[in-house]
DNA sequence: GTCTATAATCCGATAGAC
DNA sequence: GTCTATCGGATTATAGAC
């Protein structure tokens, strides 16, 4: 949004504003989910960044714009692992993922805090879960119906409740797991389940 | 643990003291649902109730010990509901509750957020949880077992990791019905999947 | 762009009168 | 058992100097 413009004269100040800006959402992203989002403080994510707290207002005007710049950040930490292979199946894309989330466990906690949190009135990051799970439904029920049409998805499996049933065991398995790490296999659980739905190639 | 003693001599003002702590259990189960622990005041509490934050703090002494009474009072609402058939089948029960918490949103709502927000350093509310899922574990995990001995286990099915994802399963499709009632039907995924594990009798 | 100072609340908890 | 008064602190946010 509010990006240096790369071209002549207006090499300004703008580009070290913009990593100001990520530096702040780093560590509004450790705050929060070290103690969520109306538990964590302003003063607390200043100090993490080693600025006072009414500077930190400077580039977010308000907590809950801080809070929709960390929800939107995730793309950039989502990344790093191994590059995802081009051919790569839908059940394959979620243990890679699943997998890639147990060496992030920061990412995982957010999500489960927040999106929890969120259901409280008038939370400001509310609009922000509604749509995203919306959005992984609709997701996988078309890799679902794909998998119909090749005649993979076992028989009597309707693709929208089992995308919202994949999501919802994902979400809760990694919520258990955040409790109890060494009672709980989130990838292998999430393969059972994918095991039992998608039938085997041929 | 502090009932009135039903006996001789002492019927004082107990019976009353008691029946005080439970509207404001009530009181804060209300608050916390809509607003989570740390969201949520011992003024707001006290307002609910019609008394002072600080006679308030006479029955629980502190808001944490006010927190874990919420939490082990679920048991009193959840009781009255029809009554269970005797001869119930671990599946029939699970739908059976299920269907239930569609009509009390309010104790879902207080379990998805709490369960996330007791993830926090040093919540209050966190052994609470330990506790609760690790409960919930075996006592599935049991079901399955005893399924599998009576030959209603799918093959290749494990009672452990089948207890976890069933339990997994129930929060996430709980957490995207509080938002999207419309759109997810717990009931339906929870027998969807239940019917994959679990075979038919005969 | 960063700071100090501070406004304006709100918080949980304590002391003590009645 | 209930209250008022209050402590000591934290909170988000604003104003304005530099």
């Amino acid at each position: 949004m509010t990006n240096a413009p790369t071209g002549v004269g207006r090499r300004g100040p703008y580009a070290k504003s913009t990593e100001r800006r990520r530096t702040i959402i780093d560590a509004a992203y450790a705050v929060f989910v070290a103690r969520g989002y109306q538990g964590g403080s302003l003063q607390e994510v200043a100090d993490v960044v080693g600025m006072s707290q009414t500077s930190l207002l400077h580039y977010f005007p308000t907590k809950s714009h801080l809070l929709l710049a960390v929800l939107n950040r995730r793309d950039t930490v989502a990344r790093d692992g191994s590059p995802p292979p081009a051919d790569e199946s839908m059940a394959e894309s979620v243990l890679r993922q699943a997998a890639f989330n147990e060496t992030y466990p920061g990412m995982a906690e957010l999500y489960a805090i927040l999106s929890a949190e969120s259901l409280t009135a008038e939370h400001p990051g509310r609009e922000f879960f509604i749509d995203r799970f919306t959005s992984l439904r609709t997701t996988y029920a078309a890799g679902f119906v794909e998998l119909a049409a090749r005649g993979r998805l076992r028989p009597g499996v309707d693709p929208v409740r089992a995308a919202t049933s994949l999501v919802a065991l994902w979400d809760g398995l990694q919520l258990q797991w955040l409790y109890a790490p060494g009672e709980v296999d989130v990838v292998a659980a999430l393969g059972d389940y994918l095991d039992l739905v998608v039938l085997p190639e041929g």
